[in-house]
Order: C-alpha cells, then structure tokens, then sequence
DNA sequence: CAGGATCCAGTAGGATACTG
DNA sequence: CAGTATCCTACTGGATCCTG
C-alpha cells in the first residue's frame, strides 16, 4: 500500500532501519557521515569557526571560503566530500555564471537536522581534549607499552 | 538551563582547541571518534540496539557479546577500536580470569559523555535513510547518473 | 575560482592461523 | 573466549596538472 504519507513511513523506517546490521543500508549512511570532513564541513557551514557562536545560524559559502576555514583539507577531499552531500541532499550548490565562476553551499533542511550534531561531536572534541590526553598518558605508562 | 556541568563550561572555556586548524590535536580526536565502529561500539555499550530504548542506561559487555551485537565487525577492527577507546579513557576493560579468560567492557564517565552523540549520530542515520536514498534518486537522475 | 583527471603512497581493514 | 600476528588487497586521500 502505497497510500502512506511521508511521516508515516519515516516513523516506520526507525524501527526497519538499524544500524547494528551490516546489510542494513543505514549502515552505509552511518559510514559515509562518520567522517572528519563531513563533520567539518557540516560544522563550517552550520555556522560554527572562530568568533562564532553556538547560535548562530547556517550560512552558504563558497568554496574557497570552505576551504580556508577548513585548514588541511585538500580540493579534491572537499570537492568529494561536497557531492556526496549534495547527492544525499544535505548541502545545495549554487552556481553564479560571473566572471570567475561563484558557487557557494548551502544546508537543506536535512543537513541543517545533522549539522547539530556534526557541531556536537567537534565541540565535544574540543572541550575534551586534555582529559583524553591525560588518560593516554596514563595508559601508556601503565601498560608499559609502545603505543603511539 | 542556567546551571552547567563542569565539563560544559570546560567545553566552552577551551576555546583554545579548535578542530578547523589542521595542527590543532582536537583535529585527531575528531578523526579518531569519526569512525563508524567507534560509534557502533559506543551506541552498543551505551545500551542501545534491539530491544532496547533511548533511555536504556549503559551496560557492561562482553567482547564476543559486542562482535554480535555489531554485525559485520572484525575481531581485529573491534579489538583495535577498543584498545583506542580505552586508551583515551573512554571504555574500561576488565579481565576477570574465569576457566576460559572473560573480558567485559564498561563505559567511563567520559564514554558516556560522548555515548549520547554517538547514539544520536546512529538514529539519525536511520532515521533519515529514506529521505536521503529519495534525493539520491533525484540526484543520480538529474546530473546524467554519473554520480558516484 | 571551482573542480575534473591522474598518478601514486600510505594505510585501513579483511582473512587466516596461532596462543593462553 | 579473547585476543595477537601476519599477509595482502582495496581504497583513502594528497600532490600535481589541466580546463572553463
């Protein structure tokens, strides 16, 4: 029956859709999103970077844009990683015909859905950082091992 | 919600770590968490999975218990990601010297902290698999289908 | 400026076999 | 049961060159 509305059949695919299954196709979205680009592009253009605040709200950017505020991140990463936002409809290109050829990125809805936690995950990197350093110290005494 | 946790303020207060520049060591620790095992090992220990709700609280497991629970996983990549994750305080192991050796795995304080995200991060992968696979549809078809 | 196309090194990660 | 060790392939991802 075919006759469903789109809220109904998501409430259903929760319960359908579980990850623990490696044939479960959300396991290969969980792959594709559980990656330090898309996390930082996601973030970058959920508005976080210096001077910014948790608030603040998505903003498109360009390209080259992205790619200075994501230090290390090589163009063909970030172009990769773009598309495949694009085609899983997290991100939308624009392009403007001027001179030099403009396109920017922008959220969709979805992306701004997971951009939240995109920024979660970064802030939660950030904010606990020495504690992990301080573990691994102690870990790699106590096990008198070579790790790292 | 005036009243924060020690590790909020903490969280803000480094705002010295800054996971967008490529040098900063919280770059690492975003590498390191953005990884599907890492969170399909969190969401597991943090008591999510089959049967189980979103409020279910986290629980010891045992290594063959978590490499079942995670289809798909294997015993080096599982062993490797726990190594890591106890490494930076994360996950507790704990031998218990029976006839044939038992090892259980525990969420630290820590763990749990970053448990809620991972556990977020895995809904939303299956909760948003069919809008996702419906613009990848409309992508694929609209760009000549030479996407990916 | 934005990004496609190549080449190529490094490594993630699976399969298998062995151990306490 | 819970690993460790080894081999080996496939993919990740950086560097470089080229185009509209």
């Amino acid at each position: 029956m075919a006759t469903r509305t789109a809220a109904e059949r998501r409430a259903e695919a929760k319960a359908e859709y579980d990850a623990f299954f490696a044939q479960c196709p959300s396991r290969q979205l969980l792959e594709r999103i559980s990656d330090k680009w898309v996390a930082l592009v996601l973030a970058a253009l959920g508005g976080d970077g210096p001077g910014t605040n948790p608030g603040d709200e998505p903003m498109p950017m360009r390209f080259s844009e992205l790619q200075r505020r994501i230090s290390g991140v090589s163009q063909k990463m970030l172009t990769q990683t773009l598309r495949a936002l694009e085609r899983d409809g997290m991100v939308t290109r624009t392009v403007t015909p001027t001179v030099p050829v403009t396109v920017s990125y922008e959220l969709t809805g979805l992306g701004r859905s997971l951009q939240g936690l995109m920024k979660g995950i970064k802030a939660w990197a950030e904010g606990h950082m020495e504690e992990v350093l301080t573990h691994r110290g102690g870990f790699d005494q106590g096990q008198g091992a070579a790790a790292d």
